[in-house]
RNA sequence: GGGCGAUUAGCUCAGUUGGUUAGAGCGUACGGCUGAUAACCGUAAGGUGAGUGGUUCGAGUCCACUAUCGCCCA
């Protein structure tokens, strides 16, 4: 009992157990108290710094974070932190969308039916309100996290100069000549005479005429069939059937639409031909109750295409027109197309340059342009006129009612239509922008390398973009109307005039002034002289607005810099944000506003699924950082591969908790042996790894450290180990893999460290001395471990990592020191002459001889011939491993096992050791007893409390 | 329905340009230690590589199709 008194047995306060929430607490003030971040920032300042900056893509403030938000930022934090650590000039300054409709429908919930007694500018101010508490929620749920950045000043889409430089990029693109205006169908409330997004729209059953109509085609002989066939040389009438439920969009029809690969069939009934999908016949049939009929022949929709008809009850002439969007679910499989009041007949429209035929006025009245017995009429009340009409002109076959869904106003409840009005584009081909886009994601590097592919594909085949919304909350397009010609202007004064009051009043000057009072006077229109003018009343596509980032942000804030280094948002931002950004950088500069672009996957549970309140499988960051902490949370961003999908569940948070206790406990072995090694020791490990900075060399000699020529060959081993990790780590790091980081960094904690190095080291490290050269050489060898692990382990685990830091400092150290951070410290670096490869190989050898010894000595405890390994003996038979001959004296240590032999032949064999155990290193030794003084040590702990 | 992607042990991940019996850790089972102790060490079990077909002397790796899942679009 006596004797374990003279052990250096580990010792520290740093807990086993962590105590993450508080831990994190203490660091987030005291980080924010130090301003840690901006030290990072301004570390070597003189150094000519190369800059690495990370644009973050603005979220939406409209609720608190999830799993997504979190991962999406722990992701860009330890971009940012290892960029930092590795000697980059690496600034975050956060954002947020605070404009568009997320925001508008969440108010909306909140205040209901008070919106209509609301003016605009009242509104405005609600979510403006609304957008900054939120702002500030997620802010404090990101800054929780341990995130990285200048929170208080963010950007944000409603800053005054970042509406002002939306403005003036729209006027430069307008400038530019990409940006034009055009027919566009939308959801239309006639009632409430408004435009509606899709989240105000509430779908409810409608009853509905449904009605089968004949196109006749003008010139039979135009149908291109073989020569053989009935069809041939036909003269008689011939007719493409649709069916519709709205009657009353076939005024504004100009085509039909066939599916290219579908069978189209040629019905015989009576003296009639009728063209319809052969996929429909039987329906088609039933329905029309046509009990007599043949198929005189059939042919592909691509074959038809071109044919011309006669409208049923409007003088014009019908295109038969081919779309793969066409389905056999119910009708004909011919669609009637009117490009004015369909999303897809717009497509085909665009497609095939169809005339948009728009008759609806904003009530929900024809025009008149329309045929006389509808002018004026209605939409609804001229369904019934209509199906007159062709009855009495023998153009409708069927007319039936029937139930369907059908969306209706939020507001009024009442049916909408789709209705086309003027909208404002950006031309993607104007300027050949398409093309230098392409050649932009070319030039563009993608993590993972499918991202360009994928990016490609959408750009390649996008319509011309749609950037106007008839909303209240987002910036204005910026557009005057001349009273006298009607002509828009957005260009030279005019945007000037208005870049100038957003800048100062913000967008709400617009909407609250006047178009006079914006103008300077005098302003007359450049094209007819006028000098009055109306102001546009649309708002700007948000998309546009945060693709505007680059040229509000980088641009504008005086550290960062354009082009970004790296965007890193969610793979669904290919359509989103990397595709708006990329359309304006290129109508702005020609070229991408990033030279890298990473994507992740979306969080999913354990079994794959996505993450849903109706699943109950969602996982919140909140609860993530009560339960465990943030670095837990940190820990499993970077455990999962996030060019996947990435999968979170309890069993799974788990399992990282787990793995971080590992890393943690190893960290604390290696403090708990470190505790009489001193302060100064450790710190010139970190020097030793920056040569610039190396700084004082005469502390050497006064602490513990052991030259690396002088350390014990197992000590050098395992620093090769740990700088084969730094390798492996920093090109992890540079490729963006944390995973594995992660995972290398872990299982070299369990493996080397904990499995091999450490279990090795604990006899010389207790029983060795105090100030042996074993016990200093490990001790060495571990200092360097530790201060290397911790600055590799931060940018991932920084809470843990700073707290490792503090534990290997003195209070008045911490206090004096501004590297009392391990975020102002260097990444460490790989250095070529601990990386000796024979040593290597050597010891791989040594490894695997060890996994069969304990193979043996696990079957010799089966049979409870010994219980604990030192009370081995072990016999290597060195035929066939002549080269344990040397390094025989290493093996008792490699083994933990008290004696060792080596035998002829080639088995290994394990007896119980010889001797007695010795009292205090508890190894069996034939020593013990010799001495007089100490009966039950062996002759080395003899010889070690001697000198004590 | 279309585009892009994913699928290796219960879980998280490795597997070089196709080349022996597919690896690691966790978890599990069993055992050891009690001087890292709400810790530490060891041994073991566990995989028809999502499925089918093809190319090849040889496929987890290349190709096609199918299934499931995710993102985007309709």
């Amino acid at each position: 009992m006596e004797y374990k008194k003279t052990l250096n047995l580990p010792k520290t306060d740093f807990p086993i157990r962590a105590n993450l929430k508080g831990v994190e607490e203490e660091f987030l003030s005291k980080w924010e108290k130090d301003d840690v971040y901006q030290k990072m920032q301004d570390k070597d300042e003189d150094k000519d710094k190369k800059h690495y900056v990370l644009h973050d893509g603005p979220p939406y403030p409209n609720g608190d974070i999830h799993l997504g938000h979190a991962l999406n930022k722990v992701l860009k934090d330890i971009v940012v932190k290892y960029k930092s650590m590795a000697g980059f000039y690496s600034p975050f300054v956060p954002g947020w969308d605070c404009h568009g409709l997320p925001i508008e429908t969440q108010l909306l919930k909140e205040i209901g039916d008070k919106r209509k007694d609301m003016g605009i500018t009242e509104f405005r101010e609600k979510c403006k309100e609304y957008a900054l508490k939120y702002v500030d929620l997620q802010r404090t749920e990101f800054k929780r996290l341990g995130i990285f950045g200048e929170w208080d000043k963010p950007y944000l889409t409603i800053d005054h100069s970042y509406e002002a430089r939306v403005i003036e990029l729209f006027g430069i693109l307008a400038e530019k000549g990409y940006v034009y205006r055009a027919l566009k169908p939308i959801h239309w409330c006639p009632h409430c005479e408004t435009a509606l997004a899709e989240a105000e729209l509430e779908y409810e059953d409608a009853k509905s005429p449904s009605i089968y109509v004949k196109f006749k085609v003008t010139d039979p002989k135009s149908i291109k069939v073989d020569k053989k066939s009935p069809m041939a040389g036909y003269a008689g009438p011939v007719s493409f059937v649709i069916w519709t439920t709205t009657p009353w969009t076939l005024p504004a029809n100009v085509a039909i639409a066939a599916h290219p690969e579908y069978e189209y069939v040629f019905l015989k009934s009576g003296e009639e031909i009728y063209i319809i999908a052969e996929g429909l016949l039987e329906e088609f049939v039933k329905r029309l109750e046509i009990k007599d009929y043949k198929i005189v022949d059939k042919t592909k929709g691509k074959f038809l295409e071109g044919i011309v008809c006669d409208h049923p009850f409007v003088d014009r002439k019908v295109n038969l027109v081919l779309d793969k969007y066409v389905t056999l679910e119910q009708g004909t499989g011919l669609v009637h197309i009117a490009p004015g009041h369909g999303e897809e007949d717009y497509k085909v429209g665009l497609n095939y340059k169809l005339e948009i035929v728009m008759p609806v006025d904003s009530k929900g009245h024809f025009d008149n342009s329309v045929p006389d017995f509808i002018k004026g009429v209605y939409y609804d009340k001229s369904n019934k006129l209509i199906t007159e009409r062709m009855k009495e002109n023998g153009t409708l076959l069927k007319l039936e009612f029937m139930k369907h869904s059908y969306p209706h106003c939020w507001r009024c409840k009442k049916p909408v239509i789709f209705r086309a009005t003027e909208q404002w584009f950006i031309s993607v081909d104007h300027n050949k922008m398409r093309e230098k886009a392409l050649k932009a994601v070319e030039h563009t590097k993608w993590f993972p390398a499918w991202g360009e592919n994928r990016i490609r594909g959408m750009i390649d085949t996008r319509p011309d973009w749609c950037v106007s919304r008839q909303r209240s909350w987002g910036v204005p397009i910026p557009a005057f109307y001349c009273k006298k010609c009607g002509k828009p202007e957005m260009t030279g004064v005019f945007n000037k005039a208005i870049c100038e009051l957003v800048r100062e009043q913000g967008t709400n000057g617009w909407f609250e002034k006047e178009a006079k009072d914006i103008l300077p006077a005098g302003t007359k229109c450049p094209k007819c002289g006028g000098a009055e003018f109306k102001k546009e009343t649309d708002i700007l596509d948000v998309w546009l607005e945060s693709g505007a980032s680059h040229f509000a942000v980088l641009e504008e804030i005086e550290n960062l810099s354009w082009p970004a280094d790296l965007y890193l948002e969610g793979s669904d931002q290919h359509r989103g944000w990397f595709q708006s950004s990329l359309l304006t950088a290129i109508g702005y500069k020609g070229r991408a506003p990033y030279n890298a672009v990473l994507t992740h996957g979306f969080t999913i549970d354990e079994k794959g699924k996505k993450m849903s309140k109706s699943l109950g499988n969602v996982i919140s960051p909140q609860d993530v950082v009560k339960e465990y902490g943030a670095d837990i949370l940190r820990l499993w961003v970077a455990s999962t591969d996030f060019r996947n999908d990435m999968a979170a569940s309890k069993n799974i948070l788990k399992q990282v908790r787990d793995a971080y206790l590992k890393i943690r406990n190893t960290c604390r072995f290696l403090l708990s042996n470190l505790n009489d090694f001193g302060i100064e020791s450790l710190r010139l490990n970190v020097a030793a790894s920056n040569p610039a900075d190396s700084g004082n060399r005469e502390v050497h000699s006064q602490v513990s450290r052991v030259p690396h020529d002088k350390l014990l060959e197992i000590d050098k081993w395992i620093l090769l180990r740990l700088h084969r990790l730094i390798e492996k780590l920093t090109k992890a790091y540079d490729e963006f893999e944390f995973h594995i980081v992660y995972h290398k960094l872990y299982d070299f904690c369990v493996n080397d460290l904990s499995a091999y190095y450490l279990d090795m080291s604990k006899d010389r490290l207790y029983c060795g001395g105090g100030d042996s050269i074993e016990r200093r050489s490990a001790q060495t060898a571990m200092s360097e471990i530790l201060m290397t692990l911790i600055r590799l382990m931060a940018p991932i685990l920084s809470f843990t990592a700073e707290d490792i830091l503090r534990y290997t400092m003195t209070n008045d150290k911490c206090q004096m020191s501004n590297e009392c951070s391990v975020f102002l410290l260097d990444m460490p670096k790989a250095d070529k002459k601990y990386l000796d490869a024979k040593l290597e190989e050597k010891w791989e050898k040594i490894l695997s001889l060890r996994e069969e010894v304990y193979k043996e000595i696990e079957a010799k405890r089966a049979n409870k011939e010994i219980s604990a390994s030192l009370e081995a003996l072990v016999e290597i038979g060195t035929k066939g491993r002549e080269w344990v001959k040397d390094i025989l004296d290493l093996l008792p240590m490699v083994l933990i096992v008290s004696q060792v032999e080596l035998v002829d032949g080639e088995k290994i064999m394990v007896k119980h050791a010889k001797g007695q155990k010795c009292e205090r290193c508890w190894m069996w030794q034939e020593s013990v007893g010799e001495d007089k003084e100490h009966s039950t040590l062996c002759l080395r702990c003899v010889k070690v409390v001697g000198r004590i």
